[in-house]
DNA sequence: GTCTATAGGTGGATAGAC
DNA sequence: GTCTATCCACCTATAGAC
């Protein structure tokens, strides 16, 4: 009946929230601002999900399977340990600028609920893209390309903190980088992606690169 | 007359205040939980603060100046590049450690904020110890310890990401690690800080480490 | 499905006694 | 300096008309 092109008030609601969510907070969102940035009545919040909280989720689950999804085909889309290390780095950094909402949103997530409204769909999306991270790790150590005393599980960890820190501390690292008043350009932060899959890989690797 | 020893009414309202704005957030935390916290009335905030946004940047202030006094140590504590790197990362970890809160209030500033309030704080203290992280790996190029081709700036960031990303991350980080439900234990986070030192070390050295 | 109106509760901040 | 009492604004959620 009503197409799936054009945006029903549920989901008009849902793109206003985390928006709101991932710029103020779940806290400091009220429904009354919901409402009013998905051009809705604030009532129909209820009527499609029953409560704040209930929507908070909804976005939730929405963030982390689009992340996770998009994170699956980085991993494979080399078959040379390095190459992976590299490509998982670059999809992060053009997840996190076509969605500048993702990472706030995990980020309050963590911070403010100690990630317990978000662990079910850890465990199911994020989880295993990290597991596939270490394996690839791992397989460089066996073939001889990267070094053999990291350990693999905090090696991943080290990698894909660098676009995650950058992205979260871009109002201070514009400070640093004396980048005007207004934050670090979109330029910058593709930059930055090449030579954090550099640094990983320099990191990783049993021979200086290049 | 009242020694300095006895906490005045003042501090019980800044630590609880700190602790409170660190856990909650500064919306999520009422005038009410910070006097209930500190044992004292919450009208006398009003008196000693004059409102709550004031005394969220008195917590502030306070926790960057004590931030920027453990670093600037640490950069100095070292001769060799490599071994101040590995120096300035322990030491992050170590302020982490004994700071919990310090980490929180820093990245809710700057996701609520995008460090509004604490760009002044920002600018005379961290991003003088930025600048210096910088030099010592400017330093470690120039003597041949470390490759040429990284931009010191992005390897600094790349380097004191990575503790940051571990804390804030904690809780999902358990879940990665499998490290029963309740979080990371400290131990764990120690041997992270050791491995982030080598990994840093490892991507900015011109040779492979031992 | 969408809207109005409002109940019921809480928060920041102040006045003023002591 | 410390406390009680309170004002006023605002928020979540619901009831019920359309």
């Amino acid at each position: 009946m009503s197409g799936p092109d054009a945006p029903s008030a549920r989901e008009q609601i849902l793109d206003a929230a985390e928006a709101l969510f991932a710029r103020k907070g779940l806290d400091a969102t009220t429904i009354k601002d919901i409402g009013a940035a998905a051009g809705q009545n604030p009532a129909l919040l209820y009527y499609y999900f029953g409560s704040k909280e209930e929507l908070y989720r909804a976005v939730l689950q929405r963030v982390l399977s689009d992340m996770a999804a998009r994170g699956g085909a980085a991993v494979d889309s080399a078959p040379a340990p390095a190459d992976a290390i590299r490509a998982v780095v670059a999809a992060q950094m053009e997840f996190v600028l076509g969605h500048p909402n993702a990472p706030r949103l995990l980020v309050r997530e963590l911070i403010d609920h100690e990630a317990r409204e978000a662990e079910a769909l850890l465990l199911q999306s994020a989880a295993t893209l990290f597991e596939r991270l270490c394996g690839v790790i791992a397989a460089g150590q066996r073939d001889g390309s990267f070094r053999g005393d990291l350990e693999p599980r905090f090696a991943a960890i080290s990698t894909i903190a660098q676009v995650v820190y950058f992205t979260i501390a871009r109002p201070a690292i514009g400070l640093f980088l004396r980048a005007g008043a207004r934050g670090v350009p979109e330029a910058t932060a593709k930059q930055f992606a090449r030579h954090a899959g550099d640094f990983a890989v320099g990191a990783l690797s049993t021979a200086e690169t290049t």
